[in-house]
DNA sequence: AAACAATCCAACCGCGATCCA
DNA sequence: CTGGATCGCGGTTGGATTGTT
């Protein structure tokens, strides 16, 4: 059997997902699911293939991706279960809420092998292993080294953990991610946040949001939702980078409401 | 300030697994 | 049982960003 690429009919869109994209891939899930992923782009009008769409929403859109730096115990985690498993990220996945393979691969490659091999305690291992290896290797993270110096935080990636920025302002660390910290006339970030403010003319999308904005510095990781509050069409997605454009977009949200007293 | 190197990470590719007619 | 269609996974790439000289 040969299997024709994927995306190797002509007119389909590759390359980073705009904005645009992104809210029609968002709102056609939340409307009628993804059954389907070969035929979803098609009945949602998406000039993308479905192994895209696929990849865009689990890496990046779904509603309960945990956005920011990992936390040392996160790390600690993918460490001992890289020992045990070796490159399964998925299944390494499956034990990290909120983060997706890809993230989980990115970061170890990006930061976690380093350590694991100054640490001496992460062979590279492919595939799986006798039920005593994984007793000896578990066994062996166990006691591991775990002293090492919390490293640096990217200035690329925002953080649960960065530290606050001036009251009032935005810390933007790209399109998708940012973080504030709320100022006296910012309304307050509650489960009704997603509700009232953002998604006052469509509340039915705001329910899956709900849970995000609950804490004092607000992570705020699906800028075409925002985009869809504000009914903006914009042809040049570099425009969501601009610090004003947050500023104004988070004041006039403030602004229609009746806040509480704070 | 410019050039270059290093790093990060979103997105792509190919393949095996699984489903189903 | 067969084989086409689809899904899901892991490896890899390349553009953007950041750091260094």
């Amino acid at each position: 059997m040969v299997r024709a690429p994927c995306c190797e009919k002509m007119g389909l869109k590759k390359g980073p997902w705009t904005a645009e994209e992104d809210l029609i891939l968002i709102n056609y899930i939340k409307l009628h699911g993804h059954g389907n992923w070969r035929a979803l782009p098609k009945q949602a009008g998406l000039l993308r293939c479905g192994k895209s769409c696929r990849l865009r929403w689990i890496n990046y859109l779904r509603p309960d991706i945990k956005r920011g730096n990992f936390s040392r115990e996160e790390e600690d985690t993918i460490l001992k279960l890289h020992e045990m498993l070796g490159n399964r990220w998925s299944a390494i996945a499956a034990e990290l809420p909120g983060r997706t393979d890809n993230e989980i691969k990115n970061v170890w490659h990006t930061h976690l092998k380093k350590r694991a091999e100054k640490n001496h305690v992460t062979p590279e291992i492919k595939g799986l292993k006798t039920d005593q290896e994984l007793v000896d290797s578990s066994n062996l993270a166990a006691g591991s080294d775990q002293a090492e110096e919390r490293r640096p935080i990217s200035p690329q990636q925002c953080s649960s953990d960065t530290s606050s920025v001036t009251t009032g302002d935005i810390d933007i660390s790209n399109s998708m991610c940012m973080k504030m910290e709320l100022s006296d006339d910012f309304p307050e970030m509650d489960e009704n946040f997603w509700s009232e403010v953002l998604f006052a003319d469509n509340p039915s999308i705001a329910g899956d949001y709900s849970g995000i904005a609950t804490e004092p510095q607000l992570q705020f990781p699906f800028s075409p939702l925002v985009i869809e509050v504000e009914q903006v069409h914009a042809t040049n997605s570099n425009m969501y980078d601009s610090t004003e454009y947050w500023h104004n977009l988070f004041t006039r949200a403030g602004e229609s409401l009746e806040l509480p007293e704070i």
